[in-house]
DNA sequence: ACACGGCTAGACCAATCGGTCTAGTATGTC
DNA sequence: GACATACTAGACCGATTGGTCTAGCCGTGT
């Protein structure tokens, strides 16, 4: 808990988040996540004992909780799981405009370029069952009942992450914003 | 139209096709390719004077080419744009189980992974667009209108797209074969 | 005052990266 | 046979990769 130990820890994972969303696991070498976060090597490898992929799993579980934080938001006063959705998708297309930076989830990043490793793989879907999971409690919150729930929450979660690809291509938020009107529209 | 010298640029595509898939952009080196397809360097400077960026564009084409056909296929024998949809996801689950190589389409690969090139992005985006123009093409000629048409198939491209994402993670393809039940069941 | 552990700092390493270049081979045309 | 073109073959290059290692700083406990 002490206060300065915990930033570089911190810094790096952040710049590596970022640096990895933008050119991928693979695309960013150690050299610009220390020069970006103004970090020696020896602290990257004092905290991240296995170096590089050590670092994106904790970046990756980072990302993960603030993932789980907007879906939560997004329902918090929502009337229904619609509605909710929609909130989420809305949230998320700012979120894209707001930086072309934010160009994939770093969970995507891992799972398509981070090494053959199994870990990464179990990890990755690890996170992405979690945001699931997530929506579905919230429509059950909602009244929904759990088969429903979960099945509305898998399909949103898919719709997301393939719109999400398709506005990179783009470079616009527009087909992120139209998945309400194509699910609940 | 030799038949000689087109081998060794087809299988250098076939190779970098299925690598980029696997590994990545970055995450593949030019010497693995090599080796896979048992060309020397030489060679594939000689058909791809722009190296290795090159070759990336060249596998992406020909793999969009074969989705093309995938979805013509599809949507041959359908009687209705769901049962097309329907058709082209189990083709595309069948796919996915048939060897885990084949883990992403390239063009995911490209955008997630290649250069911060811009005519990556527009060709990924070229590459997307047209299929979806090609499953809208499907609606019409089976008697939707052209909004109704480019609006189903947007959605179902958008959610193919984050459902093999996801069933990377999971090393299934059944939620794959799921979509028909979500969008049309 | 002193020692110790957490952490920073960066020199250094072998391996690999994408790319260039020259030499040589095969083929087709006069 | 001579010559040009198309292609193969791989040695070689500087730059960069992820990772290791030693030296030293700095705050804390005694």
């Amino acid at each position: 808990m002490s206060p300065q130990p915990a930033k570089t820890r911190d810094r790096l994972i952040a710049s590596a988040a970022r640096l990895f969303r933008q050119k991928g696991y693979h695309g960013t070498g150690l050299a610009q996540v220390l020069a970006d976060s103004h970090t020696p090597k020896g602290s990257l490898y004092h905290h991240f004992p296995d170096g590089k992929s050590d670092l994106a799993m904790a970046a990756a579980s980072w990302v993960s909780e603030g993932m789980i934080t907007i879906i939560d938001d997004a329902f918090a006063h929502a009337d229904s799981f619609a509605d909710g959705a929609t909130t989420f998708c809305h949230k998320l297309a700012k979120l894209f405009d707001l930086n072309d930076q934010w160009q994939s989830c770093p969970i995507s990043s891992m799972l398509f370029d981070g090494p053959d490793n199994d870990a990464f793989r179990s990890h990755a879907d690890l996170i992405l069952t979690s945001w699931s999971a997530r929506a579905a409690q919230h429509g059950r919150a909602k009244g929904m009942d759990t088969a429903s729930a979960e099945a509305a929450a898998e399909l949103l979660l898919m719709t997301i992450q393939g719109a999400w690809t398709i506005a990179r291509a783009r470079r616009s938020a527009d087909v992120i914003r139209r998945i309400p009107i194509h699910l609940y529209g």
